[in-house]
DNA sequence: TTTTTATATTGCAATATTACGATATAGATT
DNA sequence: AATCTATATCGTAATATTGCAATATAAAAA
């Protein structure tokens, strides 16, 4: 017990819950936010602007780059992070499917 | 240490951290899903439906209004479950936010 | 080459999540 | 009233997440 069945969800569902999953936390929203007003930064960037240890910022990241929301690339000493489209276009899939059955039937609730 | 610091986030942020934890489950994603299929059911359909146990469910159902993504009303005996639209559209205000950013600079990455 | 700069990783403590059996609650049925 | 049906809650074990100090790594600058 204790970890989640992922086994019996179909591939779908479990993709897109990673990537939700990835975005459930204040601090990854604020980098997505941060990424989108400044384009590209480094991870020291990040740091400054947030109120949390390198370390966790590092962790961070790298759960945002796992899910595919966000690209590192090496840029001589430092890594230059940016959004990675490829993430954020199957969460607007998704989202447009939602926005379409709700359409169909408003109000049409018990 | 472990628990997250939602007071050094925008109320914004944690807000929108709560609706996308809350589909960071599969089986969240699938409850969703299903009730999008059916529009409303009652608790005991959607333990049918998935692999997982009635306690489980009913856990994954109060995360899921808890975050304002799902509404329960009473009916007789059992519990009337339906999406609650007015999370599902705070979540397309964000990634309406992100498209537009996106489609402004293309490519435009380290 | 030593030092500085920038990130990642390790290790660990605190906390949260996931899952379910057992049990409680509450309305419907007999 | 006793029973059935539907759901929630409690308690608990297993696992995952969050956060950071200490440390490792690796390229740049001195």
């Amino acid at each position: 017990m204790g970890a989640t069945k992922s086994d019996h969800f179909t591939e779908k569902q479990n993709e897109l819950a990673i990537l939700t999953k990835a975005l459930g936390h204040p601090a990854r929203i604020a980098i997505i936010e941060y990424l989108l007003k400044v384009n590209t930064c480094i991870c020291g960037d990040i740091v400054n602007e947030l109120p949390l240890s390198q370390p966790t910022v590092s962790q961070h990241l790298k759960e945002l780059k796992n899910a595919g929301l966000i690209k590192g690339n090496i840029e001589g000493n430092a890594i230059c992070y940016c959004i990675n489209e490829v993430g954020f276009e199957k969460i607007k899939v998704f989202f447009t499917q939602i926005d379409l059955h709700l359409e169909k039937r408003k109000n049409e609730c018990c």
